[in-house]
DNA sequence: CGCATTTGACCAGCGC
DNA sequence: GCGCTGGTCAAATGCG
């Protein structure tokens, strides 16, 4: 089931979070109508939450603290939630991510660079021998295939596909097993980059659309996503209503080299995988010590938090994904 | 015409 | 070894 999927790399460690998508995208919103979220989520490599959002401007140092420190306070899921239970064989590698923070980083680094050689290998020679003709690619038997860093978040939203600024082409869909909805499989349209994704409904809301990243883009935004959130941080620190356009993936290398993508800096909501999960739906947790103190620190600031715990609607919809799965259940059984 | 999507087939990994 | 499932490929099709 496709709880079984998120879950594992929920329970592994990978975040989790839910947004409330504004349902713009249907009511003739105009424009980039695809739901937006700005929440971004980490999932086995806890480290890589810098790899993956590092702080635009000069809070880098901040959010790695926030990151590790929190490891302590990480949330399990127990197993007998999930009707069925299931391995992981996805979550092998999420859930194998090493517990202590130096390590992750440290394994995370390298397994990063070392996937990003594999990839460029890969990719010469998937193109040489796709060429023959789908032949089957000769893939290695004697090591796993290597998977990148993934993580994954949840969206609350109407749209299957957000828009994240990435051009996207579809390659594949697959049932997923005990979920009435298909996953759908994309991949980053620019040459040489091997970022996948993977977009599915859950099965116990379908209004929550789980979307799986895989690997890091090798190239800056083509796409200056519509409603250029940076354009109004106000509005985006008021919250997600407020935002419409599209959900962007921050890239690290160019969000430092190009610091006029000031929509990479939306991003008020970073979850680090071992941060804990039971982040009430209340704010006043976010505001304590469960929520990330960096995220408030980072991309809210002072004031900006205020506006944070004004939106007290739209932020009870961040809710951690042991609630998104239980709680459907709780409703649609009673 | 070029690009994106659909969709059936195929392969790899894993559990039994 | 077999069957199941997830993931990928690529031809066919659709769309602007």
């Amino acid at each position: 089931m496709s709880n079984s999927t998120f879950s594992d790399e929920i329970q592994g460690n990978s975040f989790a979070a839910l947004f409330d998508m504004p349902t713009c995208d249907q009511g003739g919103g105009g424009g980039d109508q695809k739901g937006f979220m700005d929440l971004l989520g980490i999932s086995e490599y806890g480290q890589s939450l810098l790899d993956w959002f590092p702080t635009p401007s000069s809070t880098t140092t901040t959010t790695t603290t926030a990151t590790t420190t929190a490891t302590t306070t990480t949330t399990t899921v127990p197993p007998q939630q999930q009707p069925q239970e299931q391995p992981l064989p996805e979550s092998s590698e999420v859930l194998n991510t090493p517990a202590t923070p130096n390590s992750s980083s440290i394994s995370s680094s390298s397994n990063e660079a070392a996937n990003e050689e594999q990839i460029k290998a890969g990719h010469e020679e998937d193109q040489d021998q796709e060429k023959t003709k789908k032949q089957l690619k000769p893939k290695k038997k004697n090591q796993k295939r290597q998977r990148e860093p993934r993580f994954a978040f949840m969206t609350k939203s109407e749209v299957d596909h957000l828009d994240d600024g990435y051009r996207w082409r579809k390659y594949g869909q697959k049932a997923v097993k005990n979920s009435p909805y298909p996953r759908s499989y994309y991949r980053c349209t620019t040459t040489g980059c091997g970022v996948k994704k993977r977009v599915e409904r859950s099965s116990d809301d379908p209004s929550i659309v789980v979307t799986t990243y895989e690997g890091q883009h090798t190239h800056p935004s083509p796409v200056t996503p519509r409603g250029s959130i940076g354009l109004m941080p106000e509005a985006t620190a008021a919250g997600f209503g407020a935002m419409a356009s599209s959900f962007v993936i921050p890239q690290p290398q160019y969000q430092q080299q190009h610091p006029h993508h000031h929509h990479l800096q939306q991003h008020p909501y970073i979850y680090s995988s071992q941060l804990p999960l039971n982040i009430s739906t209340s704010t006043t947790n976010l505001n304590s010590s469960s929520f990330p103190s960096f995220i408030q620190d980072r991309h809210f600031g002072t004031s900006s938090s205020a506006s944070l715990l004004r939106d007290h609607g739209l932020l009870q919809d961040i809710v951690p994904s042991q609630m998104i799965r239980k709680e459907p259940k709780e409703e649609y059984n009673g």
